[in-house]
DNA sequence: TAGATTGTTAATCGATTAACAATC
DNA sequence: TAGATTGTTAATCGATTAACAATC
């Protein structure tokens, strides 16, 4: 008895690590920069397009463009090629763009402020819905729009209004405890541009890194080695 | 006659391949993170540390931290571990923080402003030199100590002073022409914030571009796909 | 139908991990 | 010397590329 249900246990343990779609990172790191050239190609008017035409303007191989696209079921057909708008619509939802996802920003010096005056959010379909800082001249002023409150209220604010991703551009010193904060509150995403690693406990919080120090040094390795034409892309 | 020649040609171009050193990009961006970590571990008076122990704090495997420093020769003594400094100062010589990189920032943003204010540069050896755009009422004022300059001037500023690296915080839409103008005037780097890709024809010039928006939408997808518990380091 | 191009399997390549001899 | 730990070779794993049958 004890031993059929182990087995089957393990049988459904297989069956759902299958169906997690078990996507390498490599392929999810390479579908952000295919929804920008295909958001291009559609401004462009292009409306359909080939893995072999893609992989000329991307530099990449015809191969990899269609290994990568059917990790996810097949987006193409055959004879024809990839419909452009399809494709890019399929891929934004791939990354979540249509979850309308709900970020705050914390810590508004001047980076803060860059991330709060791009559209970067709204293009990806996240909303971000208020700014938090410390500084008494900035508290409940607006930004470029934006609310700015206490941090001292980031936690209600969180709990209270269902943010999904925490924008963290507070000084390096504070950056662990506001990171604390945030995933006690329920947060699910933190982008962190503190200059150090976080170390979050909750398991429920993902971290992107994001450390343009070490961008910096790779462009000046590839500056002193004197690299030929290299172009280099930064992600994660 | 002519064969000889072609044969001495392909074993000439195959020595030269092979003292290039030819260090895959897999290790290359690995190199800033240890670079921090055996920061941190300086700071906390380590004198030296096993491939073992910085495999745990790092969360990477012993063999490969031991691979990748021996891609540069060997770091470490055998029965001992590392010399924490010493390890700490050749990884940044290898980056080329000991080059005197000099830098221009070209775009006074938010962005630029936040890059012009971080310690990020000094840190790292580059030496921010001066700022630029267009705006009336930037040009001819100092932020931050620095001196802003029309872009207009930037060509004869890179040729007089020798700027190795150019900074694009640009709009979108001048960044092509920037970058043309930084790579005829001998610059060898751009790191590239402007949201799209550059196309220098220049092979003398590398380019790295940040793709901050790629960053967000990998993330989004984490929390989409509600990973347990990840940690992505942006890199390249 | 013939031509084009995908989806998918097989082959190759490269990067990571394991193992262990060298040596401090 | 014995113990520790690197440097380095060999084994494994995963990702990329090539090839081609399926099919629009």
């Amino acid at each position: 008895m004890e031993s059929i249900d182990k087995i089957k246990g393990i049988y459904e343990k297989k069956a759902a690590e299958s169906d997690k779609t078990e996507v390498s990172n490599a392929v999810i790191r390479r579908l952000p920069r295919y929804h920008r050239y295909l958001g291009e190609l559609i401004k462009e008017g292009r409306l359909r397009i080939s893995s072999a035409e893609l992989s000329k303007i991307m530099g990449v191989t015809a191969s990899q463009i269609r290994q990568d696209f059917n990790c996810f079921g097949g987006f193409g057909q055959q004879g024809y090629g990839y419909n452009v708008k399809y494709l890019h619509a399929k891929i934004g939802e791939l990354l979540g763009m249509a979850e309308g996802y709900r970020a705050v920003i914390v810590g508004l010096g001047n980076l803060g402020k860059a991330l709060a005056t791009t559209h970067m959010f709204e293009r990806r379909g996240v909303e971000v819905v208020a700014l938090f800082d410390v500084k008494p001249e900035l508290v409940g002023t607006d930004y470029n729009g934006f609310h700015v409150y206490h941090t001292d209220k980031l936690f209600d604010f969180c709990r209270e209004n269902n943010i999904h991703i925490g924008v963290l551009t507070v000084p390096k010193e504070s950056a662990e405890k506001v990171a604390m904060t945030l995933s006690e509150a329920g947060v699910k995403g933190l982008w962190n541009f503190a200059n150090m690693e976080l170390t979050v406990k909750d398991s429920n919080v993902i971290v992107q890194n994001v450390h343009l120090g070490d961008s910096l040094m790779t462009l000046c390795f590839g500056v002193k080695s004197g690299k030929e034409k290299g172009i280099f892309d930064d992600q994660i």
